[in-house]
DNA sequence: GAGTTTACCC
């Protein structure tokens, strides 16, 4: 049958390949092969599956297959395959399942782009019943097979097992170390990414482009510029060509570095970009509070033709909002709607509360709140919303909020924090003592502050009242000389009562050894005058140690840069680029 | 006949 009607089955496979990814087509090359009597052709069949998945319609795919009277196992791969690689990945285990209710045996095929599925939709009981299937198949030692178990755990937050995976393969692939990288940098374990990364080098494994989008992700974590450098250093050197992967990924991590301006020169050297790579330099200049910049970059992204996204509007409205740029920010967020038709999502709504409240226009930032719908009413708004009166000293709606917040989110300690801290300045030391006594009974601690720098290479980390560096007794003594000077020269001690009450701990002590200080106070000693510092804490600057900071910059004639939880703070001469505004 | 890894967001 084959052979005698090949030569007109192969110009019917030629229209269905034509048709493309295009579904109309599809359509119709599939009422073609109907017509011709072709439509139980399980060749084409499977061609139009495939390419159904790939135009993105699960639906028609799913039609398509109820057709098929008796799918063989080439068919169910090709299916299991395109369903899983085009994110349907529900329907990817409903083929699976379909499949073994038919007898028909997975193969190494089957396996990878079945745990994919499972990987992309972190289903641990579903994954690690497929992994037994894989066990009793003896596919075990299969790579591909491995490295897809090893993006499975770690997807499904279990980087531990998928290092276990990962460790007892006999031969890891290139992706199979690309695997474990990113699966560790996904987890937040950065660190750990790097050493992975290290020892594929000290394997002779060469990375490539995927292994340095992971690794440059690790490192824009960490904050390391020394690492970042050097990872770009690596990249240049290797001869790998520059994807635009790879460079919205070194803009990234350049940004998130602290070095603006070399995002800025990776962004300038690449020619196509595409509107990720435009947000990401978007994004950068955002989060380092340059709004002018911001908004000329993507005054010129729109003008080469690039269209902004959803994300793009969240870093263009997040950059208004922390340079003070209201009325811009209002003309880009209606410009959204209409131009663009891009529907606000709460990220959107997170930005202008913030952007109004930073701006003063208290009252209009809590309109828009009110006239948000119930389930648009997420945490991140209600902390912008609180920001803003504890920003503007509205106390009474401060109160107000933090409430919602604690109602919206009760397991959350940072909450509690700041409502303390509303009663607190409101004067209600009564309700600061209650707030207390709740946190304990539920349990719930404060989340614990620590900073790193980078010195000579090394990353140091400090936490308040560390004292486990074996220089401490110098560090400290440093800090204590340097807040003579910085007392001398006008500093005041801004104290939070809340934390007091909240902390049981020496007021003093907490407040002057904060891991902020701690990490500028061993940067300054160890490095040359002229070298600017870079701390990166976990949390956000506390307002003490933000003041501390600018007297520091001012008696020690030093650049001090410090990432915090959601922006960059440049302290020079005294002042700072959030303009007290964070 | 075919598969596993990679970028922008409060």
């Amino acid at each position: 049958m084959e052979g005698k009607e090949g030569g007109r089955k192969s110009a019917e496979y030629e229209a269905v390949v034509r048709a493309g990814r295009d579904l109309k087509r599809l359509q119709q090359a599939h009422a073609h092969l109907v017509v011709t009597g072709c439509h139980r052709s399980r060749a084409l069949l499977t061609k139009l599956l495939t390419l159904s998945c790939a135009a993105g319609s699960i639906a028609y795919t799913r039609r398509l297959f109820r057709s098929v009277s008796d799918p063989d196992a080439f068919l169910f791969n090709s299916l299991v395959k395109a369903s899983s690689k085009f994110g349907f990945s529900h329907d990817t285990i409903h083929f699976y399942r379909r499949m073994l209710h038919s007898r028909i045996t997975p193969s190494t095929y089957t396996f990878t782009s079945v745990i994919k599925a499972c990987a992309d939709i972190s289903d641990l009981r579903l994954g690690m019943l497929v992994q037994s299937h894989v066990f009793v198949s003896g596919y075990v030692s299969d790579s591909f097979v491995q490295a897809a178990l090893v993006t499975f755990y770690a997807k499904s937050c279990n980087p531990r097992v998928a290092r276990k995976v990962f460790d007892e393969m006999p031969q890891r692939s290139i992706v199979a170390w690309n695997s474990m990288i990113s699966g560790y940098e996904q987890n937040g374990l950065s660190r750990e990414a790097v050493e992975v990364f290290n020892k594929m080098r000290e394997s002779g494994v060469e990375p490539d482009s995927a292994t340095f989008v992971s690794v440059l992700s690790a490192c824009s974590q960490l904050g390391s510029l020394h690492l970042g450098c050097w990872l770009h250093e690596c990249i240049v050197g290797s001869g790998i060509t520059m994807n635009v992967f790879l460079a919205t990924s070194l803009v990234n991590m350049f940004s998130r570095c602290g070095d603006v301006g070399k995002a800025r020169g990776v962004f300038d050297s690449t020619n196509e970009g595409n509107v990720v790579l435009w947000t990401a330099m978007i994004s950068g200049y955002g989060m380092h509070g340059y709004g002018v910049e911001a908004m000329e970059v993507f005054r010129r992204m729109k003008a080469r033709g690039v269209v902004p996204n959803s994300v793009t509007f969240v870093v263009v409205l997040s950059a208004c909002a922390h340079a003070g740029l209201i009325d811009e920010g209002r003309v880009v967020f209606a410009n959204m709607k209409q131009k663009y038709g891009v529907v606000p999502s709460v990220e959107h709504h997170v930005c202008m509360v913030d952007m109004f409240g930073r701006g003063g226009l208290l009252n209009e930032a809590y309109k828009y709140v009110k006239g948000l719908r119930p389930e648009e009413l997420v945490p991140a708004v209600w902390t912008a919303m609180l920001g803003a009166c504890k920003m503007h000293k509205n106390f009474d709606i401060g109160v107000e909020v933090a409430e919602h917040l604690i109602n919206a989110e009760p397991e959350n300690p940072g909450h509690y924090v700041l409502l303390s801290n509303m009663y607190a300045l409101a004067g209600r030391m009564d309700r600061v003592e209650s707030v207390r006594k709740v946190m304990i009974r539920r349990g719930l601690k404060k989340q614990v502050g620590y900073s790193t720098i980078d010195v000579d290479n090394r990353s140091y980390l400090f936490s308040m009242g560390d004292k486990s560096h074996p220089e401490t007794h110098e560090i400290y003594c440093y800090l204590d000389e340097l807040m003579w000077k910085c007392k001398d020269a006008g500093y005041a001690p801004v104290l939070e009562l809340a934390m007091h009450e909240l902390e049981e701990e020496e007021m003093e002590y907490a407040l002057r050894y904060h891991s902020e200080k701690l990490a500028v106070a061993f940067g300054l000693m160890k490095t040359g005058h002229g070298v600017t510092l870079r701390v990166i804490k976990n949390l956000r600057i506390c307002e003490d140690c933000h003041s501390a900071i600018k007297f520091i910059s001012v008696v020690t004639s030093r650049e001090i840069i410090v990432r915090d939880k959601i922006r960059f703070h440049h302290f020079r001469e005294g002042s700072c680029s959030c303009l007290d505004y964070w």
